[in-house]
DNA sequence: GTCTATAGGAAGATAGAC
DNA sequence: GTCTATCTTCCTATAGAC
């Protein structure tokens, strides 16, 4: 079958990072990850000579450029108020997940052999960004500065542990209460 | 290299789960298992000769066995406060979990192709049992249904989620944190 | 840049001696 | 019950035509 059509650099990486997001790093096989992108593996190996593993830390990177450009930059207009930047990123933070439905790239990358040589660096600098932003916006709204790191961390801990619990009873409940709870739990005074 | 020196059933279970916690279980290769094992692939066939997924799978039974003999059921245990059952369960979870060292089995084994037919139900069945063993000394603790069901699920939310971040910050701090706030997070009026 | 075809190796699983 | 040796299948990766 053809598959002449090529795709975009990053509907690309989103076709492959799916892969990654669902079945994990070692789970992932060129053939599922071919699949996805509608190209063929030696398709792939054109693109990525790195074989899978460049093709999970280009995910990576793209994936921290999204956020950045979606998640981060948002959260830092300071012409709106900080609880309006935090109602906004809950919302798409629920959009990106897909409701709950969707795994996280960072939970499904940081298991597996490689995981910490490889992959350990980009994640821990996602996830720190990602505190990093939310902080700030927490001591812009009056908090002190270990309480705003603390909420922050939290808040990520909520969000990866609604998205494990959320797969493991297969309903998206904890993940819909955490979004929902999370502006209260991040600006209670 | 002989490796005579059999192993007994718990000791042989622990040592598999170890693997399949931290790599996930198509991370988990024969080899390594055998190795952890102290045993060779073949030998390994002869306990198991449903193959990788039977060891999988009877290690989550063993675990779902250890989870109810070591943490549910001194939960239940009338004679103490509830207060201080939660504290028991901190201070086991924290021994269990090697202080956030060691990642969640559940969280290993819920990723990847059969996660959801095979691992699915054993999985929802522990976190449900979790859940409702929590949510009974909460509810003893003086907290109405609702909230003890709901506080019970952040519990395990917080869990899940302070491993995953411990991971991918590379410290242990997230973990620590969680279980020092979890009983007055619990039990708070 | 994408394809067909295939090399090379590792993975899961089995046979049969001891 | 454990071992050595082997089988088959699948996966990663490459070669080369178009």
């Amino acid at each position: 079958m053809g598959r002449k059509t090529s795709v975009g650099e990053t509907e690309l990486l989103q076709r492959l990072g799916n892969v990654f997001r669902n079945v994990g790093y070692e789970g992932a096989t060129l053939s599922m990850l071919a699949e996805a992108a509608g190209l063929h593996k030696a398709s792939l190996y054109h693109r990525f000579p790195g074989g899978k593993e460049q093709m999970a830390q280009e995910v990576l990177q793209h994936t921290a450029n999204w956020l950045e450009a979606n998640l981060l930059a948002p959260l830092r207009c300071s012409h709106v108020s900080p609880q309006d930047r935090i109602v906004r990123m809950a919302c798409l933070l629920d959009e990106f997940y897909s409701g709950g439905e969707q795994d996280c790239l960072l939970n499904a990358l940081s298991m597996g052999k490689r995981a910490v040589g490889s992959f350990g660096p980009p994640i821990k600098c996602l996830i720190d960004a990602w505190v990093a932003a939310l902080s700030s916006v927490l001591r812009e709204a009056g908090i002190d500065r270990p309480s705003a790191r603390t909420r922050a961390e939290q808040a990520m801990v909520g969000l990866q542990g609604s998205l494990v619990v959320s797969r493991g009873l297969g309903t998206t409940r904890p993940f819909k209460t955490f979004l929902k709870r999370l502006p209260e739990e991040l600006l209670q005074p």
